[in-house]
DNA sequence: TTATTATATGAACACACATTCATATTTCAA
DNA sequence: TTGAAATATGAATGTGTGTTCATATAATAA
């Protein structure tokens, strides 16, 4: 890869680097890394409050990182894609070498 | 990889990626990848004002990504390892695909 | 020494955003 | 309908940080 990407690249690369920088988020990607969760099942797992929750799936939803599907009172969310595992791996990879 | 990790490992992921997520540093890490630059190299690849490089530098070397040689009044920079070159094409990857 | 080049640093400002609290909306059951 | 459960939203606040400007430090040459 030569050289810089044009400064388009580089704002998305910087704006996706954003949304999955933050602790919540975080924890929200990992809790639907296996499959599809109900709002309700990230709350508890993540341990932040519904509110808390609610408004960071918005951000990942926006970010089109995240997909729903609605059932009911419910909605549950999955991850948009595989590229979101990786990223996940490759900075789980380097935080988790001593 | 099961269950969300812990809050310690998610807190370093959060502070990598929070250095990851920025136009400025983005591009020095860029600037870099292929080998070792002079500051003044990066300026001129990266297109910032000295002293931005020279501020995002320093957080890129509190943060361990990246290393240096000094040699005589000049200091080169080198990205410190590979991981994050591997991050970089990640999230390059995810960006470039429509 | 003095001058010049290369790099680093400190202060100040502006702005973005993570979180909380309160409340609204939606869906379904009784 | 009324009530309860699940989810979303809006406002307000506090904190972190990217950038600029001015200046300091370090190294070398003349």
């Amino acid at each position: 890869m030569p050289g810089i990407p044009n400064d388009q690249i580089i704002d998305e690369m910087e704006s996706l680097l954003n949304i999955a920088s933050d602790f919540t988020r975080l924890k929200i990607m990992y809790a639907i890394s296996e499959g599809e969760r109900s709002v309700g099942d990230i709350v508890a797992e993540v341990g932040a409050s519904q509110s808390l929750v609610s408004h960071q799936l918005k951000v990942l939803r926006k970010a089109n990182l995240v997909s729903t599907r609605k059932d009911g009172t419910r909605v549950y969310y999955s991850l948009a894609d595989d590229h979101v595992i990786a990223l996940l791996n490759v900075v789980y990879e380097h935080v988790t070498e001593e």
